[in-house]
DNA sequence: GTACAACATGAAGTGCACTTTAAGTCAAGA
DNA sequence: TCTTGACTTAAAGTGCACTTCATGTTGTAC
């Protein structure tokens, strides 16, 4: 395993320097290693930024992902958390699956409707997809 | 059709009022009409303040759901715009579809791994999930 | 050994999406 | 009529997730 710089990582991992620097200063990250002064990162960082990604990506806040990723080392309450936080997750994920499905729909009737206005949009106004 | 007060439509779709003003100052939703100075709102309103959470929550910027929502009913230009915006956005809804479904991996694998650090849990380090 | 790019830190700045505040207007009920 | 609460506006404030800046240090190439 040959190490990496700061500037290294960041441009493997698409993340800009500055946000790994805000990651681990918000301990997302665990606090890297220095080597006279500098920050020193393996290849697994580079999993664990990836995981970072996915994670923002399905829409987690900084404060989730300390919870998750810092999480999964740690002992019986913590892991508690973690575990509440993850179910509580899955969830959430898949009411954001559902809706973009349902927002790809407007999209697709939207692209083939012809009404005049929104608020008189035949399928807007339709109450499958603008549940409750 | 009776007509509804901004704090009642407020109440009716669970968008704060405060909101619903940003949304009009912004261009998402039409200048309401007035009588006396306030806003008065029909049951269409309601309809087009669902599809705005929806698109909200399917993470569609302010901006977006300004050509999103008022190009329902413009002319050629705009409504190519629409076209085009409508193109991108459904395969980004894609994109985040895949994006939660990945995620749920995470965490299911999560619930389940008994990892001592992200670092070198071997799920996260998995390539599947976590590609390029 | 000197120049320069890449790094370090802390503090301040940015953009988005609202919310809150301040000061005033309006309408309906006691 | 008076009071109360829901409304109006413009402007300022908030929280998040970074980015940029100012200043200083380090490692490598020449």
């Amino acid at each position: 395993m040959n190490i990496l710089t700061i500037g290294q990582i960041a441009k493997a991992s698409g993340i800009a320097a500055s946000a790994i620097r805000y990651y681990e200063s918000e301990d997302v990250l665990p606090k890297a290693k220095r080597r006279s002064g500098r920050r020193v990162y393996d290849e697994g960082s580079l999993g664990l930024l990836r995981a970072i990604q996915v994670a923002r990506a399905a829409g987690f806040s900084v404060a989730e992902m300390r919870t998750i990723f810092r999480g999964f080392s740690k002992g019986a309450s913590l892991s508690r958390m973690w575990k509440a936080l993850a179910k509580r997750k899955l969830v959430a994920l898949d009411a954001t699956i559902k809706q973009a499905v349902a927002m790809k729909a407007v999209l697709r009737a939207g692209l083939k409707c012809n009404c005049l206005s929104p608020a008189d949009c035949e399928f807007l106004s339709k109450s499958e997809w603008n549940a409750p």
